[in-house]
RNA sequence: GGGCCGUUAGCUCAGUCGGUAGAGCACCUGCCUUUUAAGCAGGCUGUCGCAGGUUCGAUCCCUGCACGGCUCACCA
């Protein structure tokens, strides 16, 4: 009687029982008044004036002692202990509360009291079955572990392991948090295409699909970036969108193939003003979610009420190889690459094995909350070149508890140049065509039409997530991350 | 894609130096009106991830595969 087939048919056979007595497995609606923390809360009160309270939740353990039992009953508010007595509940009412077990989703009328050992309680005078659960629950004390199965099976993590939620909800409020940072600073939140005709505003092979009446093939986005900038041309001048973007790469601790970004632009603005967006907003998210600037994740301490680390790409990985790198040339790059052991492909440009050389020596210790700025003009094709120094970027990228958050610029608005840069793209990446930023006419046209000097910054918002909720895998951020599908699907 | 680890009952896990397997929880039956990892008595439960190989015999050893985790690589 304890395999999945039999357990399941145990509960199918309570189910006709509990119909045969005149119950509604699945009734419409109850309505309730209370939670378990509400009663907790304010118990005694409760207690003492005998107030009626009706809760709804599902039954986590159930202790029967013959005529009167004890369960606990759990909302998402928290957990409380139901007393069930059968001359209290009446004959015919205990035959069917007899029928319900674990798991069940019910509604309770009752009263406060503390028991012998005083926990708090109800005294349960009314029971309704709301909702028969067909399946067993994981065990009472270890719960459920099986990374795989909390991950297919949410449903089935957030039962048993309801500290789940707790994330999530962090979660929310980070989103909340960001929201009202922007919009109290004048920023309009938009929405713009997912599905594009044309793919750009980050490097990165996409997910493509068809639309049938139009005969087209479209493209999920891998970012809203030149929608936004678009906007800003046309005169939004602030503008936000928090949007999922879909990139068809590996899937690993920190990439999720579909994955939320917030993306922002600011008229008149340079990438300077990004770098103090950045700082004031996730303070503000720190202090909504940790009470304070300074946080933890995985052990490492990051203080974000001091100014972030500015970390040069080209002066320190210059200091890394003794030379200055917008001057040493492809080959001499290529030998520190091999002295190192580091893969440089042979359509690698100078820009990508600096980047790579900056990947292996650098990155690794950066530690401290870090702007890392100045990076190679080839690189940052939608970014301006600064004026005092040729061949470098007006960009940043923002790493937090050593992780890479986003990514930032003084956004390029010369038509002219920004054409350039594209068909550069192209040919640096050969074959890779794929990832290349495709020259995007239309966009073009827009910077021609005008765009005034803009500050944009994109933010991973499932990155910041795991910082801010201590979560080591992106997995564990988003309710359902990408799996492989199971190998055998529920249903027999 | 490479390396390492895991996969045994619904859940959490043990185990078999090769002789087709166990515990606790859950579940079933009975008793029990202040229990709480309720208790007591009795009971049920398995393609040991899948497929080959070696062997008289494989859940165990070997090979391949699948799924997952970690890690390296790739990838913003």
């Amino acid at each position: 009687m304890a395999d999945e087939k039999e357990l399941f048919r145990v509960r199918l056979e309570k189910r006709r029982a509990l119909e045969a007595l005149g119950v509604n497995p699945y009734p419409t609606k109850y309505h309730r008044d209370a939670t378990a923390a509400s009663v907790l809360a304010d118990f005694d009160t409760l207690a003492k004036e005998g107030t009626i309270v009706s809760l709804a939740g599902r039954l986590m353990t159930i202790r029967r002692m013959g005529k009167a039992s004890f369960a606990h009953l759990r909302d998402r508010s928290g957990t409380i202990q139901l007393y069930v007595r059968k001359d209290r509940v009446g004959d015919d009412r205990y035959d069917i509360w007899k029928k319900i077990e674990a798991g069940d989703l019910v509604g309770v009328k009752g009263t406060a009291f503390r028991t012998k050992s005083e926990e708090p309680s109800i005294e349960v005078f009314a029971i309704e079955l709301l909702s028969k659960s067909l399946r067993p629950l994981p065990e009472k004390w270890h719960g459920l572990k099986d990374k795989e199965t909390r991950y297919r099976r949410r449903y089935l993590d957030l039962v048993a392991n309801p500290e789940v939620f707790t994330v999530f909800e962090k979660r929310s409020r980070i989103v909340t948090t960001i929201r009202s940072y922007l919009d109290e600073r004048g920023f309009l939140e938009v929405e713009t295409p997912v599905l594009q005709p044309l793919y750009g505003g980050a490097s990165a092979r996409p997910f493509t699909t068809h639309h049938n009446a139009l005969d087209i093939p479209l493209y999920l986005r891998i970012a809203d970036e030149l929608y936004l900038k678009r906007l800003i041309a046309g005169g939004a001048e602030k503008v936000y969108e928090i949007a999922k973007d879909f990139r068809n790469e590996g899937i690993d601790r920190t990439h999720n193939p579909e994955f939320t970004q917030l993306e922002l632009y600011e008229a008149y603005s340079d990438y300077n003003d990004m770098m103090d967006i950045v700082e004031e907003m996730l303070l503000s998210v720190a202090i909504e979610t940790a009470g304070s600037g300074r946080i933890t994740y995985q052990g490492k301490n990051a203080d974000l009420e001091k100014p972030w680390k500015r970390l040069s790409f080209v002066d320190e990985l210059s200091g890394r190889l003794g030379a200055d790198i917008l001057s040493i040339e492809p080959p001499r790059l290529r030998e520190e690459c091999a002295k190192r052991k580091i893969d440089a492909p042979d359509a690698a440009s100078a820009g990508m094995l600096l980047a790579e050389l900056f990947d292996h020596l650098v990155e690794p210790s950066i530690d401290e909350p870090t702007f890392v700025l100045d990076f190679p003009k080839e690189i940052s094709p939608l970014a301006k070149e600064r004026p005092d120094r040729p061949g470098v970027a007006e960009r940043f990228e923002p790493y937090l508890c050593g992780m890479e958050i986003g990514n930032a610029f003084s956004e390029l608005n010369d038509p002219i140049e920004q054409r350039a840069r594209f068909e550069a793209q192209l040919r640096l990446k050969g074959e890779e065509r794929e990832e290349a930023q495709q020259v995007d006419e239309d966009y073009i046209r827009a910077l021609e039409q005008g765009m005034p000097p803009t500050g944009g910054l994109g933010i991973g918002i499932d990155r910041i997530s795991m910082v801010f909720t201590d979560q080591p895998s992106i997995r564990d951020v988003i309710f359902f991350p990408q799996l492989r599908p199971e190998k055998t699907p529920p249903g027999d």
